[in-house]
DNA sequence: CAACTATATTCTAATATGGTAATATAGCAA
DNA sequence: TTGCTATATTACCATATTAGAATATAGTTG
């Protein structure tokens, strides 16, 4: 059995299961780059929670970080990891329709 | 702010974050549709927590259930849902390369 | 109706996750 | 060196998730 895969599926999708983590992936996917106090703004969020987040998406290799002086700047690994939105919001969607036609009485 | 939509995000991924609800996932894809005896077989897991994975994954809207006779059928709701499983091994592949690369010194 | 089957739900305990404040570290600058 | 800035890490607490055992429910069969 492939328990394997499955496991290094999980860490990866567990570490987007987050709604901050979407929004850093989302942004970094329209930004190139930023450092963590860019994002601190970018979500409304304090540094250490920031940092850490970015450090769980790190550790999934989602994200990778490099060093610029003082500033950590990070960015998407694989920037196809943006397409998973468009199979997620499909669940959003067809959800949508079927409350549509439970209204329509379809 | 779009936090509405990353946190309908969040619920749908959270509800994929989970080696045997992957499993599951993937056996849907693969078989139309199963019982919940069934997916005990495949996943080698209990009853009780077939049963709750299986809800995790309808209240996501990920599969759907149909009643038939004493037999409770799921299915993917929308099976383009696989797609996502290409998105999460590139990430794989790409973190393969990485250790390929420093094991090669590059 | 009683017994059986398939599934759902409840209960409990262990573990994981997420947020914030406090502290530590790394690099730069005077 | 001293101090400053950006980030990482720790400690702590509250909440969420997970598994399995026990129990409840729904549908079927005799």
């Amino acid at each position: 059995m492939d328990d394997k895969l499955f496991k290094a599926r999980e860490k990866i999708i567990k570490s987007l299961a987050n709604s901050y983590r979407l929004k850093i992936v989302e942004t970094l996917g329209n930004k190139e780059k930023m450092c963590v106090s860019d994002l601190e703004e970018e979500l409304d969020l304090n540094q250490s929670s920031v940092s850490k987040h970015l450090n769980i998406l790190k550790t999934a290799g989602v994200v990778e970080a490099k060093k610029e002086g003082l500033k950590n700047y990070y960015s998407l690994k694989t920037p196809c990891i943006i397409n998973f939105f468009q199979c997620v919001d499909n669940v959003i969607q067809s959800d949508i329709n079927d409350r549509m036609n439970v209204l329509n009485n379809k």
